[in-house]
This record gives C-alpha cells, sequence and structure tokens, in this order.
RNA sequence: GGCGCGUUCGUCUAGUGGUUUAGGACAUCGCCCUCUCAAGGCGGAGAUCACGGGUUCGAAACCCGUACGCGCUACCA
C-alpha cells in the first residue's frame, strides 16, 4: 500500500471511441487508485482540433461507465481541479509557456511548414536525425516582438540543451536513460493556440496533482521530454508507469484493420463488461496465484504495477470467450433472463414469454452458451414450431419402428394433466420399460420431432419448455412429413 | 537510419541463482460421465526458457554481445 494517497488519471483524446488497448490503461489506472484509496480522475485531451469528432467525449464516458470504471473527478461531476477538459484551460497553457519563454527555456518559432519540411528532407539524406535547427533561437527580443505584430503566425517550442543526460524511474521498465541531444525542440504551443500533448498533459498533471502516470509504452519515448518540462518549471515529477502494448496475432499494435479493437464493439457481440474487464486486466498483469476468473473488486484487492510484465500481450479472442462464458454461468438466472429478454425483444419472435418460461430456458442452456444471446440462436425450438428437420440427424435416429413408437408415446402424454419436467421424465422411463426399448428409441426421434435437430438441452427441459399441446402438435407434425 | 523498450508452450503467463524431468490457464487431442450437445472430471501432446559468450560449485533467472520484434522519431495523441 502506497503511504500517501495516490491520484492517478486516465486522458484520452475523444477521437471516436475507447480503445480497448485504452480500456486496459484506464483499469490499471482505476484499480491502482482503488486499492490504494487514491482517486480516478478522468481529463479529456482534445488538443488537437482536427481529429475532434462529436460525440466522442460522451460516448467515452458511457463506456467507461459500462465497464464499470466510474471517475472521482473529471467532466460532468467535475472536482476540485477542474476544469477537466483541455480545451477550456487554454489561459492556463498560455500563462506558463510564457514563464518558460522568460526563463529561455522555450522560444517562438516562425519558421513555414516548407522550410520545416526542407531541413527534415536534408537531415534524411543525410542519414541525420531529423530535429528542429534551432534557427529561430537566435531571433532578438524586438525581431520577435515585430512578427507578431505583424501577425505572422508562430509556435513555441522547448529549447533542449543538447549532451545532458535525462534518467528517469519507471515503475515497470527500471532505470531508463536518453541522451538529450536526441530529443527535437518539441513544439509545446501550435499556432493555433493549442498546446501540444507534452505542454498540457504536463502542466495538467501537476495542476491536478497526479502522484502516477500509467500510460501506455507509446509514451515511454517521449517522457524525457516531459521530464526536461517539470525540471524546468522546478516541478515534481511524478512516478512513471509504461504499460506494455496490446498486439494482434502477427504481434504488431493492435489496429482496428485486423480486429475489433473498440470497447463498444465488444459490448455490442455479448460480451459481458465484467468479462472484458476480466480479460484485459490479465494481459499484462498476474497476480501470481493461478487464479484467472476475478471480478472487479478482487481486482482492486490483488492489483499493483509492480507486477505489470514488460512485454507486449497478444488479445485472443477465444480466452476472452471462455471468461465470457465464465461470467456468464456465475450470474443467477434471473441476472440471466434480463439479459435474455433483451436479446428477445431485438428478434422477431411474437411468443410471449414469462420469466418463469425464461428462467426454464435458462437453466436448461446455461452450461451450453458463452454469450447470451447464442440461447435464443441456439434454441429457436423454443419460441416456434418447427418446419424443417436435420436430415442427418434423421437418418441416424428415425428407425423403423420410430412412427409406431411415436404414435403409442403421443396418446401416454394425452393423458398426463399439467404435465412437470419430472412427469415426462418419468413417463418416458415407463415407456422405455413397457415396450421392452432403450431409452434412446424414443428419445431421440422424440428430440427430432420437438426441436427439429439433434443437439440441445436435456429433453425433459425442451418438453417442459415447449408445452405439452405444442408436444403433441410437434409430434403428429412430424408423423404426418414421414408417415 | 537514430533512440528506447522487449524476447519462457500457438496464446496469456508462473518463475526474483539450487524445491524445475520449467508450473497453471485458453486453444487442441483422447478417455470418463451421458438421451444429444455442452458443462464437469481425468489424461496427452505442446517451451532445447531467441541465440552466443561470460559470472558461479550451480542460471530461464546475474553481466556482455548478437539477432529478431515492437514503439517513438509531427504544429497527432
Amino acid at each position: 500500500m502506497i503511504s500517501e494517497k495516490p491520484r492517478v488519471r486516465f486522458a484520452p483524446s475523444p477521437t471516436g471511441y475507447l480503445h480497448v488497448g485504452g480500456l486496459r490503461t484506464a483499469l490499471y489506472n482505476y484499480l491502482f487508485a482503488k486499492h490504494n484509496n487514491g482517486k480516478f480522475i478522468l481529463r479529456i485531451e482534445d488538443t488537437d482540433r482536427t481529429r475532434l469528432v462529436e460525440g466522442a467525449v460522451s460516448n467515452l464516458i458511457e463506456t467507461l461507465k459500462w465497464a464499470g470504471l466510474e471517475y472521482d473527478e473529471g467532466p460532468i461531476i467535475g472536482g476540485n481541479y477542474g476544469p477537466y477538459i483541455q480545451s477550456e484551460r487554454l489561459d492556463l497553457y498560455n500563462k506558463y509557456v510564457k514563464e518558460l519563454i522568460a526563463s529561455g527555456r522555450a522560444y517562438y518559432c516562425f519558421c513555414s511548414t516548407e522550410r520545416l519540411e526542407k531541413i527534415r528532407e536534408e537531415q534524411q539524406a543525410q542519414k541525420l536525425q531529423p530535429k528542429y535547427d534551432k534557427h529561430c533561437l537566435s531571433l532578438s527580443n524586438d525581431e520577435i516582438q515585430a512578427k507578431i505584430a505583424n501577425g505572422e503566425s508562430y509556435v513555441v517550442r522547448l529549447n533542449v540543451l543538447p549532451d545532458e543526460k535525462i534518467r528517469f524511474n519507471d515503475i515497470i521498465r527500471g532505470d531508463v536513460e536518453f541522451d538529450s541531444s536526441v530529443i527535437d525542440d518539441q513544439v509545446l504551443l501550435k499556432s493555433d493556440g493549442f498546446p501540444t500533448y507534452h505542454l498540457a498533459n504536463v502542466v495538467d498533471d501537476h495542476l491536478m496533482k497526479i502522484t502516477h502516470v500509467i500510460r501506455g509504452e507509446e509514451w515511454l519515448s517521449s517522457t524525457p521530454k516531459h521530464v526536461l518540462l517539470y525540471d524546468y518549471f522546478e516541478w515534481e515529477r511524478p512516478i512513471f508507469a509504461h504499460l506494455p502494448l496490446l498486439l494482434n496475432k502477427d504481434r504488431k499494435k493492435l489496429s482496428k484493420r485486423q480486429s475489433d479493437v473498440a470497447v463498444e464493439d465488444f459490448r455490442d457481440k455479448g460480451f459481458l463488461p465484467e468479462a472484458l474487464v476480466n480479460f484485459v486486466a490479465l494481459l499484462g498483469w498476474t497476480a501470481g496465484d493461478d487464479v484467472e476468473y476475478y471480478n472487479i473488486e478482487e481486482l482492486v484487492n490483488k492489483f499493483s504495477l509492480e507486477r505489470v510484465n514488460k512485454s507486449g500481450a497478444v488479445f485472443d479472442l477465444d480466452k476472452l470467450t471462455w471468461l465470457n462464458a465464465e461470467h456468464l454461468r456465475k450470474k443467477t438466472t434471473p441476472e440471466i433472463v434480463e439479459l435474455i429478454k433483451k436479446e428477445y425483444s431485438k428478434t422477431t419472435y411474437t411468443k410471449v414469454c414469462s420469466d418463469e418460461l425464461f428462467a426454464k430456458m435458462v437453466d436448461s442452456m446455461r452450461e451450453r452458451i458463452e454469450f447470451a444471446h447464442e440461447l435464443i440462436e441456439k434454441c429457436p425450438y423454443f419460441f416456434e414450431t418447427p418446419t424443417d428437420y436435420d436430415m442427418e440427424v434423421f437418418k441416424k435416429r428415425w428407425k423403423e419402428d420410430s412412427p409406431i413408437l411415436l404414435t403409442k408415446f403421443k396418446e401416454e402424454i394425452s393423458k398426463l394433466e399439467n404435465p412437470t419436467k419430472e412427469d415426462y421424465d418419468h413417463v418416458i422411463h415407463k415407456f422405455a420399460e413397457e415396450n421392452e426399448i432403450g431409452m434412446g428409441k424414443i428419445i431421440h426421434p422424440l428430440r427430432l420431432a420437438v426441436s427439429g435437430v439433434g443437439v440441445g438441452p436435456g429433453l425433459f427441459d425442451i418438453l417442459d419448455i415447449v408445452g405439452k399441446e405444442e408436444v403433441l402438435l410437434r409430434i403428429q407434425n412430424i408423423l404426418d412429413k414421414f408417415k
């Protein structure tokens, strides 16, 4: 347990949807905060106006909520360190950038994109690392004022001094060292007046009293820039933790070209939030025991950054699916009934089913489905009379005496009054005994008659769910068809 | 190209110098259970711990090098 209460943040850009990698980052932040009685903060990094997508912020918040990751401070609910949307904090960035300029740690740059491109090409041709050449650093104060007064467009750049070692510690990766000579004079303030990620991130993390920066590994290379900024401002650096990346099957960064990456895609496919969260937690972290099934409380209890892995993890849909089935089966019958009802309302079936009937369906199928919607897909015969039959099963199971047996059996059922599942069980056993046949002789044809297929839940369950009158009808149907 | 990070069964991983003939989970295969299909139980196959050097009585574990992979290298995050 960390002694001081940590404050961590998840800081996505609202570019459309929540990526599963983002969900994992958010989750680790959340787990770390909750485990240590700290705060989990949501901050929207919308400084790139060209990539802004309408509705993305509310979608992000809604998706986070679906996953069970409620934030303590952030947009809508507020907090003591707001606003939590960067586009509403422009004056702050401006103020701090001026400080940096005054101390010589940053400078105005009026270079055109054409010039920037040209020097970049030249450097690449010479196999040099592309870097800004500090051309505008030599501008005098008067020149700068004149250009600004003249309405020339400018950016503000970080003044990186060469030949310095920039060192920092990362909880996951240990000590990391960069030479400042490889670091570009990063643009801090763009010509449209918006800050870049690097400036906004550092200013906000400091102002919001963020203690631990937990983010994806793609940020590791720019961390020295951030460290420099903290040092220039004379601010205390947060503790860094760079998480391993989530990978496709080909071990490349998880991308939407190859698979689903949006959390909402998984939600729409019927994955349970607790399963997705459980799965994603295990991608790069383990408690060290052999437990794989966790609910969110257990994750909070066991989580620690020290046990996060260093190497990237391939997203394996098979394992996610297995976990989904595990979580689904741990639910109570009424809980699953609610899920089924939601799915059922999306279908075109007209049969009216009571909760009690749905409950019977769930109990008969819970070991046989990995997703709630599979119950409906696998058992159309729960909702309508079969019109055709699986001929493979027919060939295998329909014997010469099947019509006679079914006809006789139909009479037995007719005699039953309000039969229960146990009554069906009893009557079939008795029937097999009296006719001196194996159970299979009656069960298989009957299953085909009643469901049209050869697989499914226990036959007594099907009979009970379908109901006596419908069972009689279905037996007659198959007899008519194959007499 | 430069810089950084990584590398244990197909996949997620356990492993912090001897308890390791490298353990578990998913997937896969077989058997049992059984009215079918699942679930469950049992079992099998699957990793020369990327490679090469060291250090050590002893290395998957520590050090160095190489290879490979990934990330960054934008007025994107």
